[in-house]
RNA sequence: GGCGACAUAGCCAAGUGGUAAGGCAGAGGUCUGCAAAACCUUUAUUCCCCAGUUCAAAUCUGGGUGUCGCCUCCA
């Protein structure tokens, strides 16, 4: 597989640091509020590369970390009268919660800020001990010059930095350059532990560095976050860990674009974003998946009600060929495939192929998304003649399903059960249909319509569907 | 000022040297009691503009134009 890598900028051969095996890193979100729809991005965007990796033989060690230390946090938590850990609770149950609706399934590892505090100290103390960083006044800064590679990700000079950076009034830093380590507590009310400075709490950078180091090693696989973490959080990760450890840091940084509204990013600090959650109340979790993968993750996408209109229909394609496909493996032709449905089966093998080449080329979703639709064609036009037989339902359902799980799509169970009094109401609509009482057929039809169950009358015989 | 990204049909979006994937929407048709779903046909002589390289360019080079981002918390 080739990744396009954000420090040497170019596509390269994926190649781990142990052989089968897949070291993740992704920079999480600081819980203070509920996720909006630019940090379900990288959720997505990044849950699909772990899928991937293992669908190909990798064994994945995924982690992504919940920033529950943070000004932010504090002042929510002043603003509601409650503590920062309350703050950070909830809104780690509401990630959740959203994540469970995108299919983002659960990281290997979530680690908080809050429970690392001792390796955060650790690795502070660390680069004060190697002359990397110093204590002023309670903080503890790094030396940004001590770090000569420094701007190699985000390809900054650093005397550019220097000349656009400013020490702010009541700053102790020795250079507008250097970024805090370890921040000394300023008032009572503000969350702080006990440290070798004083009481203090740990700077932004930090915590993602310590983190990494503990549950991946010192040397991770991929880092993986949003383009706008290149600089400087991801560039002072890597000043601190290889100052820290003596050794690369990522081998591969992979940065998504962001969400733009109207052509303009969508930021906390612009209010124009919109949180998953409202989203959700429009638009299922799974459409929202879809949107996010329908184009390369690189690129910025623009988020509409008119885009999230196309993407619920385009999903939909996919779901009613599911839909269609589980009927007739309940109802279609016993016996052998047709010639046509052989033929259908051979094509799809194509489509696998198609969808790994496009998912091996820097994990291109959109043509991967297309190479299913291609196999929801070869599969409807298979059976368009109403013949479709078990057989090919079933193995074509196995082919579409094994692409749309490793994208995290087409996950919603199928509930087998019918209720007897909808199953009463189904058989008397095919008596009333059969005696050509097609108003009282339609009416049955309606009514289960409105509650959310819609009849198909297939050459197979009924087919029911539900929301 | 420094660094960077993008520009393909009504909309979204692949394609990075060999003659424009896929989806949505639209139009017409088939099937159906009617629907739904599906299928068939149709929708870019052309890829922001101008020059150049080449037998051949949406794809490479140079120059424009436009849009956006990072450099300050943000995915």
């Amino acid at each position: 597989m080739k990744i396009y890598n954000t420090l040497t900028r170019k596509k390269e051969e994926f190649v781990p640091l142990n052989e089968g095996k897949a070291l993740i890193y992704a920079c999480g979100p600081t819980v203070y509020n509920f996720i909006h729809i630019g940090n379900a991005r990288p959720m997505v965007v990044f849950d699909t590369l772990r899928s991937y990796l293992k669908y190909r033989g990798y064994d994945v060690k995924f982690v992504q970390n919940f920033t529950d230390v943070d000004d932010k946090i504090i002042n929510k938590a002043r603003e509601e009268g409650k503590t920062a850990p309350e703050i950070s609770e909830r809104f780690i149950k509401e990630y959740f919660d959203d994540a469970d609706a995108l299919n983002v399934k659960r990281a290997d590892v979530h680690p908080k800020v809050s429970e690392h505090i001792p390796e955060i100290i650790d690795f502070v103390q660390t680069l004060i001990d190697k002359g990397y960083a110093y204590e002023a006044d309670g903080d503890v800064y790094f030396s940004t010059r001590k770090f000569p590679e420094y701007g190699k990700l985000s390809g900054q000079n650093i005397d550019d930095l220097e000349a656009g950076a400013r020490i702010a009034i009541g700053e102790v830093k020795e250079d507008p350059l250097d970024f805090a380590l370890w921040k000394a507590r300023k008032s009572d009310d503000e969350i702080a532990w006990e440290s070798p400075w004083g009481m203090g709490r740990p700077g932004w950078h930090i915590e993602c560095s310590a983190m990494a180091k503990k549950h991946l090693g010192n040397t991770i696989d991929i880092h993986a976050g949003g383009e706008d973490l290149q600089f400087p959080h991801h560039e002072n990760e890597i000043a601190q860990s290889e100052c820290c450890n003596g050794v690369p840091f990522a081998r591969y940084w992979m940065h998504n674009g962001y969400i733009t509204v109207d052509n303009e990013k969508m930021s906390k600090s612009k209010g124009n974003f919109f949180t998953v959650r409202d989203i959700r109340k429009e638009y299922d979790g799974e459409v929202i998946r879809f949107f996010l993968l329908s184009g390369q993750y690189r690129g910025p996408i623009n988020f509409s009600d008119t885009l999230m209109e196309q993407a619920r229909s385009s999903l939909a394609r996919m779901e009613n060929c599911k839909e269609n496909l589980l009927h007739i493996k309940e109802a279609g032709a016993e016996g052998d495939m047709t010639e046509a449905e052989k033929a259908a089966l051979d094509d799809m093998t194509g489509c696998r192929e198609k969808f790994i080449e496009a998912m091996d080329d820097d994990l291109n979703t959109a043509d991967a998304i297309s190479a299913i639709f291609e196999l929801v064609t070869l599969a409807n036009t298979a059976v368009k003649d109403g013949h479709g037989s078990r057989a090919f339902a079933k193995a074509a359902l196995e082919r579409l399903q094994e692409l749309a799980d490793v994208l995290g799509l087409l996950q919603k169970e199928v509930k087998e059960e019918i209720d007897p009094e909808i199953q009463k109401l189904i058989d008397e609509r095919q008596e009333a249909r059969k005696a050509k009482n097609f108003a009282r057929a339609d009416e049955i039809r309606d009514l289960l319509k409105a509650q959310g169950i819609t009849l198909k009358d297939t050459p197979q015989g009924v087919q029911i569907v539900r929301e």
